[in-house]
DNA sequence: CGTTTTTGACCCGCGC
DNA sequence: GCGCGGGTCAAAAACG
């Protein structure tokens, strides 16, 4: 994932610009961007706030060298003078001094620092020379050009923050806009899956539910790299030993806990923390040892932990209407344990991913209440490896939901997110019923409902926000770059529908999800329900706007880039190392 | 025989 | 401090 398109976004100097003001709601958009952008400067005691992403948000940082940090700060410096600057003459004479040899050794120049220089230098010159008032005077002269030329800087600055504040925007849309689209590609799944499981006997529904387990991933695994990603990985995943993990390594790789035994580093964690202590700690442990025995750029695998620990604390809450036990989201799962939770009848399933040794990832299965027909999977963790297409609908969905609500709850000052940038984020059409949120502790909760059938793929209409013209943006898009979209939005709208039954055409302009035409159950070959026509019509019109396109482009990549860099099911450790996400995560 | 599920026990945080 | 509830563990049972 060397694509992130955060990079392509917004570059360093941009997002370091957002720091600085973050009160207003685009404000928050820009720190939710910058803490994707710049998390590779977050490496210290604000890594607390990285979390990781599905696909490549994040991916900048693995890729940064360790002078990345210094280069931020760098420009965090020259903004703040660049403000001072326009005040007062005499500071910006002193601060490029003093900031010139930083500059210098850091290798980056400024027209700015240049004039500087040579003002400075034509000083000596001049005093070398005759006449000192002249000299003074064209010291004026050329300050005052610096001042006109910072204004200019300031103005671009402001134009470019605007412009970032768009962006990350529109990403923020786009993505909620990818969840919304993945939860209706889900919803569909179940709708198929429990009319199908209703059709046989009961006695035979475990054996079904294996059935579409196996099938219904290997029935997309040709999708190939386009579709295959690691979406959510986060940590590095090399086969893992569970147990027995040389611990000290561990503490060696996790900076927060160094003076700290490894038992005592699990016992002193929060609750969500005991549980990464208990088990998941020793995993992700053996990926940091691993990694650090590997890579000797090992410190990130400690900080791609703690986002992967951050990460487990938000949980995505889907509510989806299936008689099966457990919905299909095309992972395998293994049951751990069953509580009855206080409050309902029915018993809570405790699921563990077993697709790779040592994902992180978990669900709680439970019946509503009130409406047992109602199935209520709380996913938890980013996966650590490679999913097939069927997974990563689910996956990138509750993943990119978990990231918005971390970002959204980093994105406010008193940790509590804005529901109404989500519900606009998630539900372009006004519609609320869809996803809520609780950021109540201790864990931040999104619930998408499933079981109510909003206004589906929106899509149809542009919103009308996507104007960002993305100047220069083809810079990190990688591959996927805005004519290429089509192709690849389209496949991947055809492989979804595959997938899970989506009628794309069907939907547009429909309410009703039980309305739908059933499709059949779709085997090795079998075309969808779904027409390339109309197919090739929704995403005509969907690609319709080249701005929307172009950050369609970008959402995609994010999510589907993963399978450039990796495509292999056995060990995605690059793309885990390249790939903090963080999502997924 | 290996894997998965079941289920009682255990741990831990939180509220009273 | 104690009880409660959520979450996890791990031995036993079930399954293929």
């Amino acid at each position: 994932m060397d694509k992130g398109w955060g990079l392509t976004l917004a570059s360093d100097p941009v997002s370091v610009f957002s720091s600085s003001t973050n009160n207003s709601p685009v404000g928050s958009f820009l720190k939710i961007k910058r803490d994707f952008i710049t998390d590779h400067n977050m490496a210290d005691s604000r890594s607390k706030n990285m979390f990781q992403f599905p696909g490549c948000l994040s991916a900048g940082q693995d890729e940064q060298p360790p002078s990345a940090a210094q280069e931020v700060d760098f420009f965090k410096e020259k903004i703040i003078n660049d403000d001072s600057k326009t005040t007062s003459v005499t500071v910006k004479k002193e601060n490029p001094i003093a900031e010139a040899a930083t500059r210098t050794s850091l290798g980056v120049n400024t027209g700015l620092h240049l004039a500087n220089t040579r003002s400075d230098q034509s000083t000596v010159d001049d005093g070398v020379s005759s006449d000192v008032d002249d000299k003074r005077s064209k010291n004026n002269e050329k300050l005052a050009q610096l001042q006109v030329e910072l204004q200019k800087m300031n103005t671009e600055n402001r134009r470019l923050k605007d412009m970032l504040g768009q962006v990350t925007s529109n990403y923020s849309a786009l993505q909620m806009h990818f969840v919304a689209l993945m939860q209706q590609h889900q919803q569909q799944n179940h709708g198929k899956e429990s009319n199908t499981e209703q059709e046989n006997v009961e006695g035979k529904s475990s054996e079904e539910k294996r059935h579409e387990d196996v099938v219904v991933p290997r029935q997309f695994m040709d999708l190939g790299p386009s579709a295959e990603t690691d979406e959510l990985s986060n940590s590095s995943s090399d086969e893992r030993t569970p147990s027995g993990t040389p611990q000290n390594h561990v503490e060696d790789a996790s900076p927060k806990n160094n003076a700290k035994p490894p038992h005592d580093q699990e016992k002193s964690t929060f609750r969500d923390g005991k549980r990464i202590g208990r088990e998941e700690s020793p995993e992700s442990e053996s990926q940091t040892w691993k990694a650090q025995k590997l890579d000797p750029s090992a410190g990130r695998a400690a900080i791609e932990q703690s986002t992967d620990a951050t990460m487990r604390k938000a949980r995505v809450s889907v509510r989806a209407r299936s008689e099966a036990p457990m919905i299909t989201d095309g992972c395998q799962w293994r049951k751990y344990g069953q509580k009855m939770a206080k409050g309902n009848p029915c018993p809570r399933a405790y699921y563990r991913c077993t697709m790779a040794v040592g994902c992180p990832v978990r669900k709680q299965v439970q019946r509503c209440a009130e409406d047992r027909t109602i199935l209520i999977t709380t996913y938890e963790g980013n996966h650590n490896h490679p999913l097939p297409p069927a997974a990563m609908a689910m996956a990138s969905t509750t993943a990119a939901a978990a990231s918005m609500l971390l970002s959204g709850s980093m994105s406010s000052a008193d940790g509590i997110m804005n529901p109404n940038l989500l519900a606009r984020a998630i539900l372009p059409g006004g519609s609320s019923n869809m996803a809520t949120i609780s950021a109540s502790a201790p864990f931040p909760t999104v619930t998408l409902d499933l079981t109510q059938n909003p206004n589906p793929l929106q899509l149809q209409r542009p919103p009308p926000q996507f104007q960002v013209p993305f100047p220069g943006q083809p810079q990190n898009f990688g591959p996927v770059t805005a004519p290429q979209l089509p192709q690849v939005f389209g496949q991947a709208l055809y492989n979804q529908s595959k997938f899970s039954g989506l009628q794309l055409s069907q939907e547009i302009g429909t309410s009703q999800l039980g309305h739908h035409a059933q499709p059949h159950l779709l085997h090795s070959g079998q075309q969808p329900s779904l027409s390339h026509d109309t197919l090739s019509a929704a995403t005509a019109a969907i690609t319709a706007d080249p701005n929307f396109t172009a950050a369609l482009a970008a959402a995609i990549s994010s999510i589907i880039g993963g399978a450039n860099s990796n495509t292999t099911a056995t060990n995605n450790n690059n793309s885990n190392a390249t790939n903090n996400t963080s999502h997924r995560n």
